[in-house]
DNA sequence: TCTCATAATTAGGATGCCCTTATATTAACT
DNA sequence: AGTTAATATAAGGGCATCCTAATTATGAGA
């Protein structure tokens, strides 16, 4: 499990980090970054005045941290590269979820614009990547999806699978294997006692997914009349 | 825990630098492995012990540099990642030479095997990259081809383009746009007093080449029988 | 053999990111 | 208002790579 650590990778690696737990601009607490990115509260602290002294973040003591405009920008051009990398290795190279998201969060860090773009070019420039996230454009804002978290459904709700939360690798690699795919078409069955796992239908296939696993599927609901 | 520290690049660099130049197995001198690098020497000096300390070379004090067997696969798996990243930026991509070299200088720390192999088989096994040199294999032995520099033919003599040294960045960017290419056929013309510029036919097109120039352009001879 | 350019080493620092342990501060809940 | 758990900061290091300046060792050519 190697990691290289030039030392702008790190910096980046929190930007991109900070980005995607605040999803809808709340302030991300330190403790979220420093789990995140396995590394000790101190140091993350440290690491967070950093970055604000380069300008890119705020931090307010007690509640959290925020990206400046700056800090968002760098934060976009790197889910940017890293998507797209990601949809080079999925569709071009053949490589399962897990080694695409590793991989992609390797590359994100030695691409610069003339290459990102030059592969954006090549890929046809698409608009999500595997996992169903959306690339930011080069240039202009990144729309908004509204989503629902699979584990919000309740028993009859339908939906379409829109993206899979990518924090986790080793979750990626579980949903590969069981083909939940963006466009999914998903259902509730049934859910055990104290939100316990889910019996979903998906795309015809009985399926049984626990809880921590659904708040990773993302969910574009579909209008059910009165199914229940 | 997960190190989060991984300088490996520095160590890859030094590895397949030292491999570049030791192109016949002679020991290469520290002080060219600091110029290369633009490294001081003294660091360059510090880093060579730890590298033998690692067994991955041998230093001869006052002679240089060799690089043990470890070491030399570690070096020819690191060139063969960078020349299929060149195949790839240059022939997928459309880069221009100097960024295909200098694009590929970043990806090759970041590409295990997994990622290497995929990129060959959907590059459909290369054997050169796109400057002409060979593409050490995932197994086996690095083929070795005679090659004469261009500076060391004399007036008339003729030959055709097998490979270019790329050291330097910008020595590629000004020979891309001269279209000097692998399997250029090329003629010495006339060479200026004291060493100097080459003129030469360069598949039927008239350049002047300076002396430096000419000796990163490394020519198979072509059988010219008394063509002076 | 002797000289001197070249190569190597020693000494002392700097930088960036990370660590643990200990202490202070604050928000939030009873 | 008082207690407590979460959060922040302070103190003291480690490690890998690089630096400059000064000194020493070597070997190749005069
Ligand atoms: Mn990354
Ligand atoms: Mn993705
Ligand atoms: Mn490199
Ligand atoms: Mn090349």
């Amino acid at each position: 499990m190697k990691e290289l650590h030039n030392f702008a990778e790190s910096e980046e690696m929190y930007l991109k980090t900070i980005a995607e737990i605040s999803r809808h601009g709340n302030l991300v607490p330190v403790t979220y970054i420093a789990e995140r990115l396995s590394i000790s509260t101190v140091s993350a602290s440290e690491m967070v005045h950093r970055l604000q002294g380069r300008g890119l973040l705020e931090h307010t003591p007690y509640k959290g941290v925020r990206l400046t405009d700056d800090g968002l920008n760098r934060a976009e051009s790197i889910l940017r590269r890293h998507r797209l990398w990601e949809c080079f290795l999925a569709e071009h190279l053949g490589l399962p979820w897990k080694q695409v998201h590793d991989f992609a969060c390797q590359l994100e860090h030695v691409s610069e614009d003339a290459l990102t773009d030059a592969l954006d070019k090549h890929l046809g420039f698409p608009s999500f990547c595997p996992h169903g996230n959306p690339i930011p454009p080069a240039q202009g804002v990144l729309e908004v999806r509204e989503t629902t978290p699979l584990s919000d459904l309740d028993v009859g709700q339908e939906g379409v699978v829109l993206c899979i939360r990518e924090e986790d690798g080793e979750m990626l690699d579980y949903l590969d294997a069981r083909a939940v795919r963006p466009g999914s078409r998903v259902r509730i069955e049934e859910i055990a006692p104290y939100d316990g796992p889910r019996s979903v239908l998906l795309d015809g296939e009985k399926q049984v997914l626990g809880r921590e696993v659904a708040e990773h599927i993302l969910i574009e609901l579909v209008n059910d009349n009165e199914t229940e």
